[in-house]
DNA sequence: GCCGTGTTGAGAATGGTTATCATTACTGAT
DNA sequence: ATCAGTAATGATAACCATTCTCAACACGGC
C-alpha cells in the first residue's frame, strides 16, 4: 500500500530545498539541515529529494562535476547563475534573450508550462589566475 | 610531459570513439575495447578521454545517470534537452542562440572555461492533453 | 642498443549515491 | 485513545564510476 505518510522529515526537505537559491546538491543539503539543527539522516534527504522530484515538486539535473542537483520547482525565479567550480563563488546573471528562446522551443515541441534550466559553470577570475600561476 | 608519445592505446582509444555514434561511456568503450581484444586498462581509456576532450576532439558531458559520456568532435555539436516532468521523454533541441549567449556572459563576468546547463522541463503534448481531459 | 622519462595498468582510494535492515512512528481502524 | 500494520527512518555497508598510486614498461632520441 503506497501510502505517503507526512513526516517532519520530508517536511524539513521541502523546506530547506525552498529556502535555498539555485540548485543544491545532497550533500549540501544534508550538512545545511544539520548546521541547522535538523538530525536528519542522508539517506533521507537522498530519499526525499527524489521523491520530490518524481512529484514534480523540485527539478532535479546533474552538474558538469557528477553531482545530482535539485531546485525547488515552485519558485519560477527568473534569476539564472554564473558558477565557479573551483571556489564555489556565484554571480547572478540577466537572461532575458534566453526567456523567449525558452518558451518558443517549448512551444514548438507541443511542451506546456516549462521551466527552464539554464546555469553556467566555469572558472571565475581569480581562479583562472591562481591555475594560470601554477 | 614535454613531449606526448604515441602509443598503441591513445589511438586504439580515438579510433573506438569515432567508431562508436553517439555518446558513449568509458566504461562501455573500455568494455567494447576488450570485446575485440585490446587488453588496455580502464585508467588508460579515462586518462585518453580526458585527454582528448581537452584537446578539442572529444566532447564530454553528463548522462542523465551521472555518468560521463565522451563522443568524437568532429560531426556534430552539442545540444541540450526538452524534458517532460510527467512521462519523462526528452526531445533533442538546438540552442545555437543560447551558445554564443552563455560564452559571452561568462566573458562578461571574467569566467573561464565555461560549460552550460541549459535544459527545459514541461509538459510534453501528450501529457497536456492527459492533464486536460482529466 | 641504451637511457631518460612519459605512459601504462592493477589495484587501492575516493566520493557520491543507493541498498540493507532493525527500529521508529504515522495512519486508519477499533 | 489505543492498537496493529506498515511505510519511513537512519547508521552503515555496499555500489559504482572515476581518480590516484607507483612500480614496471616502452617510446624516441642518442
Amino acid at each position: 500500500m503506497a501510502v505517503r505518510r507526512n513526516t517532519w522529515q520530508r517536511e524539513a526537505v521541502r523546506e530547506a530545498l525552498e529556502r535555498s537559491e539555485g540548485f543544491i546538491s545532497a550533500q549540501a543539503l544534508h550538512t545545511e539541515l544539520h548546521r541547522t539543527g535538523s538530525p536528519i539522516g542522508l539517506a533521507t534527504v537522498y530519499r526525499a529529494l527524489a521523491d520530490l522530484s518524481t512529484e514534480g515538486e523540485a527539478d532535479s539535473l546533474q552538474s558538469p562535476e557528477g553531482e545530482a542537483i535539485y531546485r525547488s520547482c515552485a519558485t519560477m525565479d527568473h534569476h539564472h547563475h554564473l558558477i565557479c567550480r573551483q571556489c564555489g563563488t556565484t554571480a547572478e546573471i540577466e537572461a532575458t534573450e534566453v526567456e523567449a528562446w525558452a518558451s518558443r522551443v517549448a512551444a514548438e515541441h507541443g511542451f506546456t508550462e516549462a521551466r527552464h534550466v539554464v546555469d553556467i559553470f566555469g572558472l571565475c577570475a581569480d581562479c583562472t589566475a591562481a591555475a594560470a600561476r601554477a
